[in-house]
Formats: structure tokens, C-alpha cells, sequence
DNA sequence: CCAACAGTTCATTAATTCGGAACTTTAGCA
DNA sequence: TGCTAAAGTTCCGAATTAATGAACTGTTGG
């Protein structure tokens, strides 16, 4: 495994950024990591789907997260701890993050409450 | 031409919208027809990117753009008249919208200033 | 050293996207 | 009425990107 790559906070994209939040499923795992109290290994998401999801197609999602600069992932021994890069975000970024993951979460709810 | 599709506001989607602002061609074009004063066709945006567009691309960048639900096309003559649907999608997603675009042109400002 | 585990890489297949060429629709005009 | 041009769309082949099973790489514990 090399080691992996971070982008510095001026060379992300918002496109890049969109990017990787065009997937329901990277979506769903930035707003966990985003909550998380703690950093999170890339298997705690192997449910994040109705289907558990393939650990190979799993570690692709994390790292086009990564590569998008939204969440950083250290080795802790044998698993990869994520946080989200929130804060450096917020400041670069302003209120985008935030917007999208809170109409993404009042989606999620809608789709609760009515189709079930 | 089949009559154009339109979602009802209620079937817009979070990752639909941002899987269409991924393309920094749409993206460009979302914001130029939401600030513009009036509606404008396709063609006036063959020349959004520094080499010309060719204008089956262009049409396909319309059909996501309005598919998502971001813009509305009515065809007058000749030509489609296009205008985004900011009012609607600001009342269903909040401030999203707004902050995309926002970061999107302070992205633009500095990479025209530092790069050139 | 060996087994188990977390995650990555590789190779194959499937799905998207790009863009040129042909087509459709509408308008203007002789 | 045609004829022609303009604005978009559709079609299709090529190129790119995404999904995933299988094999692989590191790391830890015994």
C-alpha cells in the first residue's frame, strides 16, 4: 500500500468536490464521518447500503473521497481511520458543505416519512 | 423533438443536482442563465469554454442540466429558450444552490488571478 | 513463521460520456 | 408551395470511467 495522498487545501475543486458527492453512497458516508465523534475505518460502511457493498468498490469510494479532499484517512495498524476535513473546508468553502449535506439529510427524511 | 421533460419539483434529487454541477460546462452555464435577466438558447453558449463546444454536446449538457431539474426549457420557434429554476429549487433545497454557486465563482476569481 | 484481517490493486466487464454525421422542426422567402 | 438555413436532437462508434471478484500487500497476534 503507498502511501496515500492528500490534496492541500487550495488544490481542491469544487467540481472535484461534487463529484465524489454525486454518489448517494459517498454522500451518505462524508455525512456519517462529518457527525462521527471519532474517526471511523473504511468496514464500519460495508452496510451503509441495503446491500452490503463489495470491500473493493468501498475502497474506491473512500479514496475518491479522499482524492477530493474531504475526509483525511490515517493507518492505524491494520485499518484506515477517516475523519472529515470539515473545518479546513468550511473555511475555504464557506457554507457549501454544509448546505449539501443538510438538503441531502432533510431528503433522506422525506423519503422516510413517505415512501417508508 | 419529443416534448421536453421536466421533474416535478418534488422528484429533484440532491445527487442528481450535483452529479449535473460536476461538469464545470454545466455548471458554467447554470450560473450565467441564473443570473441572466432573460432566457437564452443553447447556442449562445458554444463558446463557454476557451475552444468551441460542439453543439451535440452542448444539447446532451441541457438535457442534464434540465433532467436534474435546474433549468427550464421551452422551445419558441426555432430555438429553445432556457432559464434556471432558482425560486423553486431555492424554497425546496435551502441555501444548497446559492452556496454552490457562490463557491464556484469565488473559485473562478482566484484561479483568474493567480494563474491567469 | 503462520493465520487472520483491513484495505488495495488488477483485470474484466458494464455503463457513461464525447463528438461527428445525419436527421427533425421551424421560419423565412422566392 | 417548395427551397434553404438555422437550432437542436438523435444515432452511433470511440474513449473514458465505474463496479466488482480475485489476487495481493501490509500489519498484528500467537
Amino acid at each position: 500500500m503507498r502511501t496515500l495522498h492528500h490534496p492541500q487545501i487550495e488544490d481542491i475543486t469544487v467540481e472535484g468536490i461534487l463529484h465524489a458527492f454525486a454518489d448517494p453512497v459517498r454522500l451518505q458516508i462524508f455525512l456519517d464521518l462529518a457527525c462521527a465523534e471519532t474517526s471511523k475505518n473504511c468496514s464500519s460502511y460495508l452496510n451503509v447500503t441495503s446491500s452490503p457493498l463489495p470491500k473493493s468498490t468501498l475502497s474506491q469510494h473512500f479514496k475518491v473521497l479522499r482524492e477530493a479532499g474531504l475526509v483525511y484517512s490515517e493507518r492505524r495498524g491494520v485499518e484506515l481511520h477517516n475523519r472529515s476535513r470539515c473545518p479546513e473546508l468550511e473555511e475555504r468553502f464557506g457554507a457549501m458543505i454544509q448546505a449539501i449535506v443538510s438538503a441531502f439529510v432533510q431528503q433522506q427524511k422525506e423519503k422516510a416519512s413517505s415512501g417508508n
